[in-house]
DNA sequence: AAAAAAC
């Protein structure tokens, strides 16, 4: 297996260095017209860093996270290679594929998608998607009509592929976009099969999270004298981040979650859940208890996902519930606080889901609840981050009478009339202030409860956190966490050969 | 142990 070229790595400018500007790059004006168009003017670390090295024509392996702005880091230049290799004719027959982007999950792929096609709204390029789930005649006219970029998912394609939908074998630019996620959902024969279909002479863009062996053996394997960039999400965004979980019977998650939406008056929360039926149960009760709140998994229609998916972005809704089909890939960050009703069971995916809060400069609140069963997870998460999580004290819950897991859809009485009237299962009307709390905004301060043991309000109702061993353990937990998630230039060093093996 | 993805 051929090494990758270490004197390829680019270092990662610092967070808060602006690199540059989109106009500096030789894009193409009808390129600057439409990111001038979205308010776009400086690129984001990722994009300094890639769009030159795509427009050299070199092959990338990005370590990238969701919302690093990595979509128009290759979106960008691989239009402007497009529009200066234009094809001769403008007959529709001779709009050949030239670049194919590959995406785990369909979502994902609608949203690259809605990205390429602003990027080269004013320019003569054709893009569309096509993925599972959705009548294949709509993307089959498409497709028949000449499209120069195709975003898709594996499967789907190949079934276009077969039914001579469309033809593969003019592809100049290859992207696949978290590469490791289509991995782990065993896409790898998929792949495999068509990069087979693909001219030999390309150009290929990998993105990744992670670099398993697997991941590496599928850049050795395809990419061609990689240029090796990191593209973490900044520390700035990591620091803002802050993180608590809450310990409580497994029974009470649910009520719980809804008491800390409740209490926080929640606006665009996500919640993960691990399990579809989870989501779908948590989601039925916060509804029921007046909360504007959906579910978004994989047993619910594609139509169905991209509504509340739509929704959630609308701010129709204020609470979207999801299983990790959300963790990776989807774009929707800049979310003031992320809620894991269940820890997942991989660490790595915490990252990911934590990683929809806290962007571009804003604070964000990672918040867990996690039972006995769980404290092994918690564990491994916290090796995983190197960092130890602050412990909340709920402050203000009082479990209802009756057993929570046996009350879905059914009425019951409310838990606290002191803290929770009477209309609490009715949806808020229009008019009434949504300052109206329900529970404590924050740790009640009566003059009968003992004073505060801090000056400064604590959000999350932390506690001190006492480790078991202390010697062993991290400092005593702060309210922000201050050290990075996870250093990507480990993950590079481990690419390499020479990093921290995990 | 669960989720996602092609009919």
């Amino acid at each position: 297996m051929p090494e990758i070229d270490v004197s390829n790595v680019i270092p990662s400018p610092e967070a808060d260095q602006v690199v540059a500007r989109f106009d500096q790059f030789g894009l193409s004006p009808a390129i600057l017209r439409a990111l001038t168009d979205q308010g776009y003017i400086h690129p984001t670390p990722i994009q300094a860093q890639a769009i030159p090295i795509v427009l050299q024509g070199r092959d990338v392996m990005g370590a990238a996270q969701t919302g690093t702005g990595k979509t128009a880091g290759f979106s960008l230049p691989i239009i402007q290679l497009l529009l200066e290799h234009a094809s001769p004719s403008m007959s529709p027959a001779r709009h050949p594929v030239r670049a194919l982007i590959l995406t785990p999950t369909r979502e994902l792929a609608v949203q690259v998608a809605e990205n390429v096609r602003a990027y080269a709204q004013h320019t003569p390029l054709r893009s569309t998607v096509v993925f599972g789930g959705m009548d294949m005649k709509p993307q089959t006219v498409i497709l028949r009509g000449g499209v120069e970029i195709v975003i898709a998912t594996p499967g789907r394609l190949l079934d276009h592929v077969e039914q001579k939908n469309v033809s593969l074998g003019q592809v100049q630019m290859l992207v696949m976009d978290e590469a490791d996620r289509m991995l782990d959902m065993g896409f790898l024969p998929d792949l495999q099969r068509i990069i087979n279909m693909l001219p030999k002479q390309r150009q290929n863009l990998m993105f990744s999270a992670t670099f398993s062996p697997e991941i590496k053996r599928l850049a050795s394997s395809f990419l061609n004298d990689p240029v090796v960039i990191e593209v973490a999400r900044s520390n700035q965004t990591a620091d803002k981040v802050s993180q608590v979980v809450y310990k409580v019977a497994e029974s009470n998650k649910v009520e719980v979650v809804e008491f800390l939406i409740r209490g926080r008056q929640l606006k665009q929360v996500l919640v993960f859940s691990n399990t579809k039926i989870g989501a779908s149960r948590l989601s039925r009760h916060l509804e029921q208890s007046g909360i504007k709140a959906t579910a978004i998994h994989g047993d619910k229609t594609q139509q169905e996902r991209m509504a509340a998916l739509d929704a959630f972005k609308k701010g129709e809704i204020d609470v979207l519930v999801a299983t990790d089909v959300a963790a990776r890939g989807l774009d929707i960050s800049d979310l003031p606080c992320v809620i894991n009703y269940d820890l997942p069971y991989n660490a790595e995916d915490y990252v990911h889901r934590i990683g929809r809060t806290g962007r571009a400069g804003a604070s964000g609140d990672a918040v867990s609840v996690y039972s006995d069963k769980d404290e092994r997870l918690l564990v491994d998460i916290e090796k995983l981050i190197k960092q130890t999580i602050a412990r909340g004290e709920l402050v203000g819950f009082t479990p209802s009478s009756s057993s929570s897991s046996s009350s879905y859809g059914s009425p019951r009485p409310p838990r606290d009339s002191a803290a929770a009237p009477s209309e609490r299962r009715t949806r808020r009307p229009e008019g009434e202030s949504a300052s109206t709390p329900r529970l404590p905004e924050r740790a009640p301060r009566s003059s009968s409860a003992p004073p505060p043991r801090r000056d400064k309000v604590d959000p999350w109702f932390l506690k001190p956190y006492e480790p078991a061993n202390p010697g062993a353990a991290a400092t005593t937990v702060a309210a922000a966490p201050s050290s990075s998630i996870k250093p990507a230039r480990h993950k590079i060093a481990a690419l390499l050969g020479g990093g921290p093996k995990h």
